[in-house]
Parts: C-alpha cells; sequence; structure tokens
DNA sequence: TTTCTATCTTTACGGTGCATATTTAAATAT
DNA sequence: ATATTTAAATATGCACCGTAAAGATAGAAA
C-alpha cells in the first residue's frame, strides 16, 4: 500500500514530479519537459500539478534547485577524493573535471538550471546555484573580491566549455581534458 | 507599392519573418518566438511561413545563422578598431570585451544561437558559428592544435561569461571588464 | 462524529505547431 | 496574347499545451 496503488491522495505528488521531470530530462535532454506529460506518467490528472506549483515554472525551479544540489555534491566528493588541495592547480583541474562531467552527462538538467529567468539575491534558486559555486570559490581562499574574481573566471570557463561542447562546437575526444589542464595552469598562474 | 500594401505574395516573406523573429528576441529576450505570432506581425495568414521553412526548427536556424553572422562581423570590427594585434593579450582583451558585449546586449539572439541541437559538421548553422570563432582563433595563429586548443579555451571563458552575467550568476557592474582582463593575461601566458 | 481543508478531478478555453486541401497570382511556355 | 505550370499564400482542422474555475474526495482537526 505505498506508492502507486490508485488512491485518490498521491502522498508526495510534488517530490514524485521533480523526480519524474529530471529522469524525463536525464533521458531524453533536449525534450520539453511538460506538466502534463509528467501529470500522465505520475498517474494523476493535468490539473493536480497545481496543489503544489503556483505554475510550470515554479515546478521547473525546484529542478533547478534539485539539479544544483547535485551538482555541489558531486564537487565536493570529488574533491575529497581528490585529496590534496593544497596543490591548487591539482585542486582546480579535479573540480573542473567534475563539473563538466556533470554537465555533459547530464545535459537536459544542466540546461534546465542554468534556463531559469535571473533571480535576486536570496531566492532558493540563486541560492542553490551559489552553493554549487561555493567548492569552486572555497579552492581560491573565498575572501576578498580577488579571490571572488579568480573563482568567477574559472567558473565562466567551466560553464562556458560544459555547453559549447554539449553544443557540439568543441569536440570532447581525449582534447577535453588537455583543455581543462591547459586553463587550470593558467588560472593557477595569476 | 512596396511593402505592406497586402498583396496576395508577400514579396520576401522568408527574410521579413527572420528580421522579425530577431526583432522580437531584441525586444523581449526571454519570450518564446511563435510562428503563429511573426506570421501575425508580417500580416500573412499562419501558414504561410510553412512555404519557406520546413517547420520551426529551420527558421529558428536561419535566426542563429544571422546570428552568428552579425556576432562575427562585430569581432572583426572590433579587432579593425583596435589596431595593434602584435599585442596578444590587447588583442585578446579587445575581442573578449566585443564578445561579451554582444550576448550582453542582445541575449535573446545570442540564446536562440546556442540553443539549436547540434549539428553535423559542414551543416550551415555550424559552419556560421564556426565563422564567428575564427577571428578568436585567428589571434592564436589558427595553425596546430595547440592554437585551437588555447582559442577554445578563450572561448569557452567568454561563452560561460557571457552567460553567467545573463543569468544574473555574475554581477556585471564594473567587475566584467576586470575579470576580462584579468583571464586575457592568464590566456596569453601558457 | 462532524467540520475543515488540502489534494485531486472535471470541464473548458485560448494558444501553439503542423497536416491537408484549396485558392491565387506570378512565371513560363505556346 | 493566351494557356499552362508552379510557387506562394489561405482555409480548415487536429492534437497537445498551460492554466482558469468549480466540484469531488478523503485525511486531519474539532
Amino acid at each position: 500500500m505505498s506508492k502507486s496503488s490508485r488512491r485518490y491522495h498521491h502522498g508526495d505528488l510534488r517530490a514524485a514530479l521533480v523526480k519524474e521531470a529530471i529522469a524525463t530530462l536525464d533521458r531524453e535532454p533536449d525534450a520539453e519537459v511538460t506538466l502534463r506529460g509528467l501529470a500522465k506518467v505520475v498517474g494523476v490528472s493535468p490539473m493536480a500539478p497545481y496543489a503544489h506549483f503556483e505554475d510550470k515554472d515554479e515546478l521547473l525551479d525546484a529542478v533547478a534547485i534539485e539539479g544544483f544540489t547535485s551538482l555541489a555534491m558531486a564537487l565536493n566528493a570529488a574533491l575529497d577524493e581528490a585529496g590534496n588541495t593544497a596543490d591548487l592547480e591539482h585542486a582546480l583541474t579535479v573540480l573542473a573535471g567534475a563539473y563538466i562531467a556533470f554537465g555533459v552527462d547530464r545535459p537536459g538538467l544542466y540546461r534546465i538550471m542554468f534556463a531559469r529567468p535571473a533571480k535576486p539575491r536570496g531566492d532558493p534558486v540563486r541560492n542553490a546555484g551559489e552553493q554549487a559555486f561555493q567548492p569552486l570559490a572555497g579552492l581560491f581562499g573565498n575572501k576578498g573580491s580577488n579571490a571572488r574574481q579568480k573563482a568567477e573566471i574559472a567558473w565562466s570557463f567551466v560553464h562556458g566549455l560544459t555547453l559549447l561542447v554539449g553544443t557540439g562546437f568543441i569536440d570532447p575526444e581525449d582534447l577535453l581534458e588537455r583543455h581543462i589542464k591547459t586553463a587550470c595552469k593558467a588560472f593557477s598562474l595569476t
């Protein structure tokens, strides 16, 4: 009597919708997520999602938050695994590799994460995004506008590379690792 | 008897549609371009566009090509204006500035340019995109995989920075120019 | 038990991309 | 000049989308 027995009240429709949206994006990265489609898969009527989300945009916001949380976890895990954070260039390379791997492996989710309309400071989506940026910022010491600047430059690079690979303008063949290494060396010099 | 007198045959509907699509994107960067909307503005029936484009995707491809062409022109113009291409760091900074300015000034168009599904080598959209990449590639000598690598790293950076500014994750305040300068110095060192 | 309330369903509307069939007028052939 | 061909545009209609409005249901609170 748990999940899918067809009862009137779903139990946790909100979470189920977000989960299914992410699953869909992972399965078909270029497809457009549809409220009606999600509802059908989850087994509720087309209007049911509106009990939990103001509109489609709000559902996608929730998806983006989940995405940023996953990304932050992946980055921290990569750092833990790599160990030596004293060597900036090495740590940077590890982090960049993990970041780009995430975006390239899950292009649909990554696309939604950065396709949300711009949010003001303090907004949950914005906060989640900045959380995902923290591991990188931490590498540069996280103090002073100089450190933040370097971190934002690195972020720009990995973000851009992720998307250019995703859109096919840059060929991921073995080059990718070299790209990352070369760039990270440059970043750790300045 | 030129443009808008209501005759049966428009004259150059194809160009008019692309032009209006770009105008719409410049006016409302976050709005979704709609075939029916374009047709109404241009003054034809909803199905008229299909005489010139297989489907909506093909219209957007044409928009992207125009966008890449404009970008290439803007970049070349910036280089011409700057003069001294001997100083790599300087030329790089000029080019990066012009690139980011384009993307930040015309976020709707820029979004469409990079939102097309990935195209195979030889595809017109892909070609147009690579044309826009040429000014940057030329700066690094354009010969050898090493040069291309550096150019792709620089491209990743400006692309990423453009989008992160557009989505509000990076504040464009005066920092922008400093970001570009710092990064370009790093790129010209390696 | 009764009431309350969040959750879900039903019904309906306008907007969208696009398939199909038809009309129009410009270009071409005679 | 007239007839024919053909590209360009229209008309009609369908399936799907987001979502507004109103009612049904069942779990929680009284």
